[in-house]
DNA sequence: ATGGATGCAAATATTTTGCATTTTG
DNA sequence: CAAAATGCAAAATATTTGCATCCAT
């Protein structure tokens, strides 16, 4: 088992690229963009990054309808994600009217240890008035 | 383009079979149910007549976080499900608040167009009693 | 030096697709 | 009879793992 966590310059381009995006990537698209700016990454270790700072809770998971695992740093707190369908624009909701709700919900059923996933998709302001589809 | 749907003997066990069911199982895992009471299908076959199922909305799908894809034969008005990680027992819930929540949220943020995912998982009473992991 | 980290290639796992054949309407 | 459906094998995706080597501590 891993005792500590090393710093290699690989992690360190990882989250470093992490730090400058704002929206949610993929581990493939990570792997590309840190190798078109030259830096030499393998895939692997993007995977393998990705999923040690998911597991300290570092940042973010999220998987689209369609089965793509996206990641990106986000505020340390649970919240959801309101996602451009079109742009992938993001924004990041707390949510305790949902938190509370699932809470009820489990417990009349006489579920415990209770957790969920929730992300919302719809259509940004500003995909809608350009009414630009890009599909 | 498919015109019609047509009825052949393949589509119809598959149909039965998720009638009978009534708990979320994989393409593969229907598959198998299907060979293993004589029934020859073949994998594809499911796959297509799954997809098929969903986009008339006869059937539901669901995610679990570790990405595999389940069908189910559900109620065909919108809800979500609470299920067990253990015994996979699932309960259908109809979620107002929730559907009233994601919609106020997106109207903030200018979003429109909007839908959403969101799953509930935990133990069940059951489970949580005989503390059987069965893991 | 020593155990975690890396990266290549190969293995997994799941779902999709090409295509010749069969079946439904 | 024509179009749709089937099913096998092969392809396409995405992620994981074996293992020899490398490097941070």
């Amino acid at each position: 088992m891993p005792g500590v966590t090393r710093n290699t310059r690989q992690r360190g381009e990882v989250v470093a690229l992490l730090g400058e995006l704002n929206e949610f990537r993929s581990a493939q698209q990570l792997h590309a963009d840190l190798r078109q700016r030259g830096v030499g990454v393998g895939l692997t270790t993007v995977y393998r990054t990705l999923q040690t700072l998911v597991d300290a809770g570092e940042i973010d998971v999220m998987r689209l309808p369609n089965g793509e695992q996206l990641y990106r740093r986000c505020s340390p707190t649970h919240h959801h994600h309101l996602v451009c369908r079109h742009c992938a624009r993001t924004v990041e909701v707390a949510g305790p009217t949902v938190e509370t709700w699932t809470k009820r919900v489990a417990d009349e059923h006489g579920f415990t240890d209770v957790g969920h996933t929730l992300e919302i998709f719809g259509t940004c302001a500003q995909c809608a008035a350009g009414a630009q589809r890009k599909e």
